[in-house]
DNA sequence: TGGAAGCCTGGTGT
DNA sequence: AACACCAGGCTTC
């Protein structure tokens, strides 16, 4: 079948300049991008492959795969999240004793505006995992359950919810996602049937939505949060986990007796529509500590 | 109401 | 190279 053939599928986001890739598309968050900084990154948005680069003047992006929707850029600089969210962040925190120094180290973290069906999985996969595992995992997914957008072997689209509502638990152990198949198909058909108005999410208070994410089996605490803050638009949230808690007690003086969830409470009391940043920012500094990353020898190699 | 065990499987360190 | 140990959590008891 015949494709139209538009030679100017590379676009240039001047508005993104000052964004690394590397700690933004890879550290956490987001689970569907490979590459280097030196190589780029290569991943699916949506029905489309993208590849990605930091150029001179910011982001630069190809569309190499899928139908290329009408406005790329929109959709690029949305999923890339709301840059004024940052800016008031920074100005706010550029004193801050803890992540002052972090946002000088890492200013070029930002939190994504993903989508949530597909968010929502990969972190029920996250339970007792690690990144390349949960990359894995939702890679699994898309290339098993959904359809073929690119050549290369990751570039699949991710499945809907009746898909994989559909596909059923014994499916999803066969792509070994253990004891959390069950948990991902009984929420894909939450969604799907609208039991759980998953989208309707962005719009309603952060308590409302993560009452209404935690009610599912499956997702605690964490990954609600999780998932209000990297798809959901909650700047409230404040995924705690080991890491995290760590950071509270060492850098901001929390009391060690708390647990994740009064440590969670602490934190958005402190912190408020600013939390989710401030986890990122604190998250990030502490993965890059534990393997003995320092932004000296990073801005060194 | 707090706390510990068990869960699937692959990463990580030795 | 193989083999423990354990992981960015949740539910259940």
């Amino acid at each position: 079948m015949a494709q139209l053939v538009v030679e100017t599928n590379t676009f240039a986001v001047p508005e993104s300049k000052g964004i690394d890739l590397e700690s933004t598309l890879d550290g956490g968050q987001a689970f569907r991008w490979y590459g280097t900084p030196e190589t780029g990154y290569r991943g699916v948005i949506g029905g489309n492959v993208y590849l990605i680069s930091s150029g001179g003047s910011g982001i630069e992006f190809e569309i190499i795969g899928g139908s290329p929707p009408s406005d790329p850029v929109a959709i690029f600089t949305n999923y890339l999240g709301h840059n004024s969210d940052f800016e008031g962040f920074r100005a706010r925190y550029e004193s801050d004793e803890v992540i002052g120094p972090a946002l000088v180290d890492w200013d070029g973290l930002r939190v994504l505006r993903q989508d949530p069906w597909e968010n929502l999985v990969a972190f029920i996969t996250s339970a007792t995992s690690n990144v390349p595992r949960i990359k894995l995992n939702v890679g699994s997914i898309a290339r098993e359950l959904g359809d073929r957008i690119g050549d290369g072997e990751r570039d699949f689209q991710f499945p809907s919810p009746d898909v994989v509502r559909d596909a059923g638990d014994d499916r999803l152990r066969e792509l070994r996602l253990g004891f959390r198949a069950p948990y991902i198909v009984d929420a894909a058909g939450r969604v799907a049937d609208g039991r759980l108005p998953l989208y309707d999410l962005r719009n309603v208070g952060y308590e409302e939505a993560r009452f209404a994410l935690t009610a599912i089996k499956g997702i605690g605490e964490k990954i609600a949060d999780c998932v209000l803050a990297f798809s959901l638009d909650k700047g409230e949230a404040f995924p705690v986990d080991r890491w995290i808690e760590r950071a509270l007690v060492q850098w901001y003086g929390m009391p060690e007796n708390k647990n994740k969830s009064a440590a969670a409470d602490w934190a958005r009391e402190r912190f408020g529509t600013d939390a989710a940043y401030v986890n990122q920012y604190l998250f990030h500094r502490q993965r890059m500590e534990g393997r003995g990353i320092s932004p000296a020898a990073k801005r060194a190699d």
